[in-house]
DNA sequence: AAAATATAAGTGTATATACAGGTATAGTTA
DNA sequence: TAACTATACCTGTATATACACTTATATTTT
């Protein structure tokens, strides 16, 4: 048999189709998408070719599969603030040298006035902050400033620790000793004031 | 016949070897892994599952590879500061409703002493500041600054506007108009300096 | 009626094979 | 010597097939 060259593999138009189907809606959230078997018949492939369109949007995040039910829509996803940082995995496999970070501090504050118009909270309602400074090769290059609405701070922290270093979730959970003892090693807290007064 | 529970698919034994001799730095950054036939032959495998181990490598970034060329060792991870947002492809998928995000700001500043303290820049330097806010259905959820060193910013600027909105991305090729536009939109200044103020 | 069992549908893993097309190098020709 | 060519190697795409394991449903048995 003859391959003819498309413009697109395969497997790349049916991965187009799933999208333009999904996006148009189609096919809704929640809702059982053709199986593998379905697709691969309806675009005249193997199975193993629709196999790869349905699980590369899969990891995309389109779509999520289960043994023995099916594949299905899958809901936008949850706004996530978990920095792209090297996985735990990852971080582990390069030297430590390369990347690390230092949690300033990591705590709950009560939103004053100036906060509660920007996140659209109650003066006085809990609000999750997170200072961290990133460093590569000891090397600091970031500093960063969180401040998260509380109503959000599940899914925050959830995704925060789950990809970041397990030092810094246990500097999460440990007393407050430890984090100030980390603030000694990078700055002293007037540093730490000045930037904020000067970046406004 | 008992099925052996704890024994991992071979893909996986072939990927856990490959990031086992790129931890203990038996391969190093830039050198050429073995090819795909090479490993099939070695696991006693085919080409295809070889290749799954390979590619699934290459999809979370420990490998590059290069047709014709073979397949390398990645360098570790540029610190990646870009927030896991909906892809533009994603953000276009679904509903704009649910998630967007305002650019307050988005500017160098000149490093004061406690900035250039904490990032380790000589006073005067550069540093790009960034501030947003984000919001789902509307609902601001997180206020952020980063303050990133300009020795990182090329790479910094290229992760976060290639893969936050186009919106952000024409915020930060316009003029400051718009930028303080958005400003007025969503709260002003003396807030944000509040809100500052408050977070030391 | 309840419990056990078979069945169908679906995803997950694995193989053997084929061909397309990029890249570098050794060898050949002008 | 310079340009072209053949070759080997490597990744990319695609197929047909097989069997595993899971889930839900239908069927049979108790």
């Amino acid at each position: 048999m003859q391959h003819i060259t498309y413009a697109l593999p395969r497997y790349a138009q049916i991965k187009a189709y799933i999208k333009r189907e999904i996006d148009t809606g189609q096919w809704k959230v929640g809702q059982q998408i053709p199986s593998e078997h379905q697709l691969a018949e309806d675009f005249q492939v193997s199975r193993m070719t629709a196999r790869r369109a349905v699980q590369e949007l899969a990891d995309e995040g389109l779509l999520e599969r289960s043994v023995g039910l099916g594949t299905f829509v899958a809901p936008p996803p949850e706004i996530s603030f978990a920095l792209q940082m090297p996985s735990m995995e990852t971080q582990f496999s390069y030297s430590d040298a390369d990347y690390s970070n230092r949690v300033i501090s990591l705590r709950t504050v009560v939103a004053n006035a100036g906060m509660a118009s920007i996140l659209g909270v109650a003066e006085g309602d809990a609000v999750y902050q997170s200072v961290v400074v990133h460093l590569r090769r000891g090397v600091p290059l970031q500093w960063e400033e969180c401040l998260v609405k509380s109503q959000a701070a599940p899914a925050y922290i959830k995704q925060r620790f789950a990809k970041v270093t397990p030092q810094a979730y246990l500097r999460w959970v440990c007393p407050a000793t430890k984090v100030d003892h980390q603030v000694q090693a990078v700055t002293c807290e007037p540093a730490i004031a000045d930037a904020l007064s000067l970046a406004v």
